[in-house]
DNA sequence: CTCCAGGTTCCGG
DNA sequence: CCGGAACATGGA
């Protein structure tokens, strides 16, 4: 429905859109038949991979190539991984997946979202909170909101952001958006620091911990080397990592992680994740799952 | 019904 | 610093 007669193409060598749109890193694409549609920041665009092009809504190519990484080097990121079986076979995985470039408050905001919560719930929150606070397009597709401001979030009643099923998130997204709205926060100056007085600042922010944080940085800050650690990618360490071995700290798996994978720990963690989550690579206990 | 999900925060060893 | 418990909601 609805679709450009013509797409505009643009090379995207070693990418796979699919992947990077389902692999837990961003929530609000919605596939229609063969295309992605989604906004990138307040711009609705038509995604389709037809080999080694992708085809976007004209006018929106540089957003795409942008928000996609294209320009992200795959082939220096993998020889980076370190080379034990477990990273090469998650690497090999998730060939062609990519790291988009999400917007720092959207990005943000939808992880304060993401705690105790599965991949789809944080998606349906994501649409709901979209639908009840985001401007909806002029040019008339329904379905596809802009992701609300800190501002807008700060105005918002508790109730309101309750009846986007957050439970008790509802209360740290609102006083998030208020720190970030008057200043007491500012998500741009953060750019400017480095990884650690970033993650610092960033959690100052009610219902931010280090893996959010994390993620934010990753996800939003274009911090490659952050490595958030969920119930996934600590199974995965454990599993994959300490085999056998007890007394293994949080700490002493953060501090595993942030020397063992190097420069792009980030994309290391993230084809991990996803390997493990979707792959069923690791233990029977967990692939019984 | 029970268990768990891309956690954070608070509280007592 | 570490382990436990509370915190909402919905799908398996």
């Amino acid at each position: 429905m609805t679709r450009p007669i013509g797409l505009a193409r643009l090379p995207a060598t070693d990418f796979d859109l699919d992947l990077t749109l389902t692999c837990g890193q961003v929530f609000h694409w919605q596939r229609e038949d063969r295309c992605w549609l989604g906004m990138i920041g307040g711009t609705l665009v038509h995604a389709e991979q037809r080999g080694d092009e992708l085809h976007v809504t004209p006018g929106a190519e540089e957003i795409a190539h942008r928000y996609f990484a294209l320009d992200h080097p795959l082939s220096e990121i993998r020889a980076s991984f370190p080379a034990d079986p477990a990273m090469i076979a998650a690497a090999d995985f998730c060939r062609g997946m990519r790291l988009v470039r999400q917007p720092e408050w959207e990005c943000l905001a939808t992880f304060i979202t993401s705690s105790m919560k599965q991949v789809a719930h944080i998606a349906q929150m994501s649409r709901a909170i979209r639908e009840r606070f985001g401007n909806p397009r002029p040019h008339g597709i329904p379905g596809h909101f802009a992701y609300p401001s800190p501002e807008i979030i700060a105005a918002a009643s508790e109730a309101d952001l309750r009846a986007c099923s957050l439970g008790y998130r509802a209360k740290n997204l609102i006083a998030a958006a208020r720190m970030i709205a008057n200043g007491e926060v500012d998500l741009s100056a953060i750019r400017a620091l480095d990884d650690e007085a970033a993650r610092t600042e960033l959690c100052r922010l009610p219902g931010v911990g280090v893996k959010v944080a994390n993620c934010a940085l990753l996800f939003g800050f274009e911090r490659l080397r952050a490595f958030p650690i969920d119930v996934w990618i600590e199974r995965v360490l454990r599993e994959l990592y300490f085999k056998r071995k007890r007394n293994v700290t949080p700490a002493r798996l953060r501090d595993f992680a942030a020397t063992h994978f190097g420069p792009f720990g980030g994309y290391a963690q993230q084809y991990l994740f996803h390997h493990a989550r979707v792959g069923k690579n690791l233990g029977s206990e967990v692939a019984a799952r």
